[in-house]
DNA sequence: AAAAGTATTTTTGTATCCACGTATCATAAA
DNA sequence: TTTATGATACGTGGATACAAAAATACTTTT
């Protein structure tokens, strides 16, 4: 019998990679409350390394804002207050509607057309639970972003959906599915459509901060 | 975490704090160049703890853009390439002009005059070379992002600050120095003043957006 | 019951070892 | 002279064991 059951072979990625990875996911899909505590010798059993390449990571998730780090207290999934919701997304206001306004030379009919496809997927995606929809809606906002062909910027705005998903993911499931939505999307790919850099900017910001407060008032109610 | 007007309480010292820091203000300084490579056994020997917590920090300078880790090949110093420089003052224009925005509310008479305080100071500053202009001109962008009293756009706006600095460094001492610097700024002041949100939001993009130019200008030349 | 002191647990950092990927450089082949 | 090839040195990533420091839990004493 060959080494098929030796030890596995790392492929590609190192093993912090790999933590990462891990509880990133773990994180987006909520299977942590926050806080909880992070042991980084339980995670490391559960994939399979040694503890040094999980703390490694934990470092990284503390960069994004996923888990906080606090000397000699350990590693806890980090929660967003209601005050710190709206914030990211005033963020994502600005950053996304930079991200249209920067695109729009390259939106051409080839483009809408993908966006429009986008849209009708997440609607589709939209009736089988919150996790196809968030996946679709982030790679509606995604997609757009790509255009404007700015790395740093599409990594973070990139950034903040992962912060966020958790609480969109509540909010799918737990309150009536965001029945605007349709609407608001095609009301960007509309703008997109007009041409107007400086419109299509300000109307991103407008669908952004305009689901804040509904996805905020539903979260501080829910707890 | 960078913290170039950060207002965050410093907790306890833990080895891998001290290597960040250390490792940040030597990238801030440009003690580094882009491309040198960043051995951890010396850097580890160099402020006396093991290869460990410096490994941890250049996790967090990777996560910060001021270190690439590729793996296998270790840490190397970052460099900016002329668009990701202009890349990131699209950037801090919506961030820094969202942040006036906001800012507005509590802009009183007795902030405007700390503002014109640090104009002065940084314009006497500007005399003795560009260490000082730097930190005083982070401080000035730093105290009017401050009254946003929005901790995570501070955040980003300081770390973006962080990964500009080497370059305003160079720009500083090697071109002549900013001249319109003193008018550009106070011209913010004013409209900080008027009291009009939007209007002093579109200053300050104008403000970043039109020092970004010169600032790239020079540095693809002096290469 | 409150305070003080002690023990225990957890986190953090160190030291050491090894496997493996990468880079360097000399040598061989075209 | 250029291009492959292969040996070798080096550095990184990771594992493990251990020590120290901090926080937490637990007594004991007043």
């Amino acid at each position: 019998m060959p080494a098929a059951f030796s030890v596995e072979p790392r492929l590609s990625a190192t093993a912090e990679e790999e933590a990462y990875r891990h509880l990133q996911r773990a994180l987006r899909l909520g299977r942590y409350k926050p806080g909880d505590r992070l042991i980084p010798e339980e995670i490391a059993a559960e994939i399979g390394m040694s503890r040094m390449p999980v703390r490694e990571a934990f470092r990284r998730l503390a960069s994004d804002g996923l888990v906080v780090l606090r000397p000699n207290r350990g590693c806890v999934v980090a929660g967003l207050t209601v005050d710190e919701l709206y914030e990211i997304f005033e963020i994502r206001s600005v950053l996304e509607g930079l991200a249209v306004r920067l695109a729009m030379p390259r939106i051409d009919e080839e483009a809408l057309e993908e966006f429009e496809n986008l849209l009708d997927r997440m609607e589709r995606a939209g009736q089988s639970g919150s996790s196809d929809w968030v996946i679709r809606h982030q790679e509606f906002h995604g997609r757009i972003c790509a255009l404007s062909r700015r790395p740093k910027l599409i990594h973070q705005v990139s950034a903040l959906h992962v912060v966020i998903e958790p609480y969109m993911r509540i909010w799918f499931d737990d309150a009536d599915k965001p029945l605007s939505a349709r609407e608001e999307h095609a009301a960007v790919i509309a703008a997109l459509r007009s041409g107007d850099a400086r419109h299509a900017e300000e109307v991103m910001q407008d669908h952004i901060l305009g689901t804040a407060p509904m996805l905020a008032e539903f979260v501080s109610a829910s707890r």
